[in-house]
DNA sequence: GATAAAAAAAGCAAGCCGGATTGTTTGCCA
DNA sequence: TGGCAAACAATCCGGCTTGCTTTTTTTATC
C-alpha cells in the first residue's frame, strides 16, 4: 500500500548534509530511500502533523489540500509531490495518527503501572484521568474525524480498519504487560470494548455539548 | 425577497380542480393561511426526510442540495423556494431530527414499562436490546453525522446544542414516567450520561468496525 | 351580498455564474 | 533526476435569476 515513490537516486544536494553520513537503507527496508532525500521524510512528516492539526480545527471534511500545505508551511506542489493525491494524504494520516495514538496511549498506560497486584484507589483515579486525557488529544480527535469519514468512504475504511484490528492487538499487548495478573483474555477484550465505547461516547458528547458553552 | 414576476392572470386552467371547493378557513383560525399550500409542508418534510437518508448513505459533509433535491423528487428550484441555502435545510434538519428521535425513543423506553417496582432480567434484556437497536436507527446515525459537523460549524452546534439539551430533559421526563420509583434526579442524570456515552460509543465503534467486515 | 375579473403571491423548474478545490503541467534549481 | 514552485484546466457546488403554472386574495360590478 501507499505505493511509495521509491524514487530517490543520489541526492547529494549538500543543503542540509548533516555530519553522519547516513548511507544506510532506513526502516522501510528498501534500498536507495533516504538519502539527501530523507529531507524529503522531514516534508512528509510535516505534511502530516499539519493534516492531523486541520482535522482538530477544521474537521476532515473541511480540511482542503491547501489548508494542509498551508499549515505545512510548503507549496501545493511539493505537497502534490509526496502525496499525488488528496486521498493519498488522507490514508498515510491514518497510518501515521495510528503509531503516534498507540505511543500516548502506552505512555498513559505506564503512567499506571501498578508494583503489586491490586489496583488502589489512587490508581484507579489515575488511570480515569489519564482516559479523560487521552480522548481529549488532538491525535484522538483527529482519529475520530478519520473514523466518521471512513463510515461513507470505502477507501479510508479499508486503512482505518486495518489500524483499528492492530490497535486492539496492542492495546491487549500493553493491558497483559502492565496488568499480568489479568489472565483471562476474554474479560480484557470485554473491557477494551467498553473502555472504547464510553471513552468515544465521552469523547464525542463531550465535544459537542462544550461547543455551546 | 424573491421578486415575483406577478405574470399570472387568471388561473382557472381546470387543470387538477378538485371536487370538494374548500373556501373554508381551516383550523388554525387565520384567514389567509395556506390552504391548498399545506401541500407545501408535505414538501418540506418530504425533503428533510431525504436529507435524513443523505446523511446515512453518504453522510453529512458529502451531501450536497442536489443530492437531496434528486432523493426527494423535487428540483433543486424549489427546494431552495423552501429553504433559502444548504445550512438552512440542515438546521430544519436538526430539528426534524430532534422531535422524531424523541418519538422513536419514547416508543423503545415504553417497551420496557415495568409494572411492579423492580426490574426482572428479561426486562433489563429488553432494554438492552432496545439501546441496541435504538444506535443502529437511520434517525440515530444521521443525527451522529450532524454532531460531528456541528464540531466544527458554530451555527450547526448552535442549533445541535439547543435540541441537545431539550432532549436531556425530555429524557429525564420519560424515564420518571417509566420508572416512577426512581427518585434521585442526581443519579438519573449520570444514568443519562452513562447510557448516551455507552451508546454513541458503541454507535460509533460498531459503525467503523463493521464497514471493513 | 354575490360573483367574475384582476392582481398578487406561492410553488416550482431550469439555467447561469462565481468561487472553491483538485489534479496536471510546465519549468526552475541543485 | 529528484525536490519543488506556480500557473492552468476541469470540475463541482451553492446560490441567484428568470420565467411559468396554480392557487389565493382583492377588487369591481351588478
Amino acid at each position: 500500500m501507499t505505493a511509495r515513490k521509491a524514487g530517490g537516486t543520489s541526492g547529494k544536494t549538500a543543503t542540509s548534509r548533516r555530519a553522519g553520513a547516513k548511507s544506510h537503507r532506513n526502516a522501510a527496508g528498501r534500498v536507495g530511500d533516504g538519502w539527501q532525500a530523507e529531507k524529503s521524510a522531514l516534508t512528509r512528516q510535516a505534511i502530516l502533523e499539519a493534516a492531523v492539526r486541520c482535522f482538530v480545527e477544521h474537521g476532515y471534511a473541511n480540511t482542503t489540500t491547501a489548508m494542509i500545505a498551508d499549515e505545512a508551511s510548503v507549496s501545493r506542489g511539493a505537497m502534490m509531490h509526496h502525496f499525488p493525491s488528496r486521498s493519498a494524504v488522507m490514508n498515510a494520516v491514518v497510518g501515521y495518527l495510528h503509531v503516534r495514538r498507540l505511543n500516548e496511549y502506552r505512555a498513559l498506560m505506564t503512567d499506571i503501572d501498578s508494583p503489586d497486584q491490586t489496583l488502589t484507589r489512587a490508581e484507579i483515579r489515575v488511570s480515569v484521568e489519564n482516559a479523560w486525557k487521552y480522548v481529549n488529544l488532538p491525535s484522538f480527535i483527529a482519529y475520530q474525524e478519520l473514523l466518521g469519514a471512513a463510515r461513507t468512504d470505502p477507501e479510508l475504511a479499508e486503512a482505518v480498519g486495518e489500524v483499528e484490528r492492530d490497535f486492539e492487538r496492542e492495546f491487549l499487548k500493553t493491558v497483559r504487560s502492565v496488568f499480568p495478573h489479568w489472565k483471562q483474555v476474554k474479560s480484557l477484550q470485554a473491557a477494551h470494548d467498553l473502555v472504547q465505547f464510553v471513552m468515544q461516547g465521552m469523547g464525542v458528547a463531550h465535544r459537542s455539548s462544550n461547543r455551546e458553552q
